[in-house]
DNA sequence: ATCCCTGCAAATTCTTTGCAAGTTT
DNA sequence: AAACTTGCAAAGAATTTGCAGGGAT
């Protein structure tokens, strides 16, 4: 639950927060600034602006590239795929880390991987 | 050669290009759109922002998110990392993936790979 | 010769700031 | 009560656009 999660990062709970963190999960991996301030409408940019670095500090918000675009990811709540760049099909892939996991050293919190390639049937044609 | 890549890419060689080419890997995984302007106030900010779309555009150039900034990197010559979002600081990690291989079935042309973690001495902290 | 690049100036869009009032803990 | 959030208005940055001239193939 979104109150949690705040709670959890020790930010306090908003109704904007809530709103905003709504947005971002509805969005699922097309939180792009835009699409974010598009759907968030009722209150004022400023606001928006200030809470996505805020919860991005806290960690609660990772940002990350997409195509052309940073996007928000909610810590922990992603997936990853495979996408062709010429028909846009796209997969899910096996994930190659796992958070909590060790790397030299490094106690993993969050991780993000998207990849892009030529599909069986594109390159065929 | 920068001259063999830009041609590679099919992209018109000049010496805008060139100079961009060369400043964003001497600027060696710091290549933020504020360094490569002022690495490059030899020639118009117009022309910096449109070489890096069509950079980009044409896969001769990746995106990548580092620390609170985007970064441009010469596709293939890039390095994953692994950040501590306490300290910052970040070590290189080992690329699982390469261009040009094959996952189920797609011919892999670019991936997005950003790891966060705690460092060792954060976490004794 | 054709098509693409470049610089310039201006418009537009995006992001940040200060402050007063309202909320959360 | 203390500390943090919010909206508003305005400033400041960053990015994009149109166009005319120059350059690459």
């Amino acid at each position: 639950m979104i109150e949690e999660l705040l709670k959890k990062y020790n930010l306090k709970v908003t109704d904007k927060r809530i709103n905003i963190l709504n947005t971002i999960i509805n969005l699922n991996e097309a939180a792009s600034i835009k699409n974010i301030l598009s759907n968030c409408k009722d209150m004022d940019k400023t606001t928006v602006y200030r809470n996505l670095e805020a919860l991005e500090e806290s960690g609660l918000l990772t940002k990350e590239i997409s195509g052309s675009d940073i996007i928000y990811l909610v810590n922990g709540h992603h997936k990853h795929h495979l996408t062709c760049t010429k028909c846009h099909e796209s997969i899910e892939i096996d994930c190659p880390f796992d958070n909590q996991d060790k790397l030299n050293g490094y106690t993993i919190t969050n991780h993000y991987l998207n990849i892009e390639g030529v599909c069986n049937k594109c390159q065929k044609k």
